[in-house]
DNA sequence: GATAAGGCTTCCAGTTAGTGGAAGGTCAAG
DNA sequence: CTTGACCTTCCACTAACTGGAAGCCTTATC
């Protein structure tokens, strides 16, 4: 099938399958127009590379799941380990989004919001240094 | 004062400095061997710029920002505009990490992490599209 | 005065993961 | 035969820096 099908069935953009193809995550074939021409399997593998940026796996991240999906041999042990480092990357980015919502929250419950020119909100972004 | 100092107390890498006098965030003077000599001032819209930075706003909002900043007669409700606008792009941010999160928590609770090759995240992963 | 270390300068390239657009080839319908 | 949709490549751009090279400037030491 053609680039647009599979663009529509994996729901990835077009230009986002080319570039994956740039960088070697997918290989598709070629017609005699030039076309790309997408097996089944390229598919599959967009959809899986698709549901696993979603889950916020990086594109490197991907190359060694895409690896160890079709290795028939491996240890599910081992997926689970990149896995797991992944959840880690993400509760420490909402744990630091967090802390940064606190903070960011406190100011501008502290703001009058009104006509008035004195802000806490800037008082506080302009403090002295202290780190 | 020269760039080291500067970097050192406002708590920022020479060339994020440099970088920001770029994009014309500030604009240090200059003294005649070329080198770039900081005010006060310049530090502290420096270590606005930082904390600013840190509490996840974007550069084009500390632009406004600063511009608000500088500005003597702005109300504090536009700069309270600002950082609600900030608050709740920080908590949509928060609530999609947590939706991952939790599904790829789910798929690690699932595996059952040995030596077999079956593997319930890989399986998910490349489940038929369905969107 | 020579020299070495460290700080400063500019410029170029690379990062992540794509996105936008231009110029041009191909295909199917009317 | 032409129109429009679809495909191709290539180049540039995004955000917010970061790394490195090549080359001045300053200061200290011998």
């Amino acid at each position: 099938m053609n680039i647009g099908e599979v663009s529509e069935r994996a729901g990835l953009p077009a230009k986002t399958i080319r570039y994956y193809e740039d960088i070697g995550m997918i290989t598709p074939a070629r017609g005699e127009n030039g076309y790309r021409r997408f097996s089944e399997q390229d598919l599959h593998k967009l959809v899986f590379l698709g549901r696993a940026r979603l889950l916020g796996f990086s594109i490197e991240r991907c190359r060694n799941l895409l690896a160890l999906y079709e290795d028939q041999g491996r240890a599910s042990a081992d997926v689970k380990r990149i896995a797991q480092q992944n959840l880690s990357e993400i509760d420490a980015k909402i744990a630091g989004l967090q802390a940064m919502r606190d903070t960011l929250a406190d100011l501008v419950q502290s703001c009058a919001g009104d006509n008035r020119p004195d802000c806490p909100i800037l008082k506080d972004l302009g403090a002295a240094p202290n780190r």
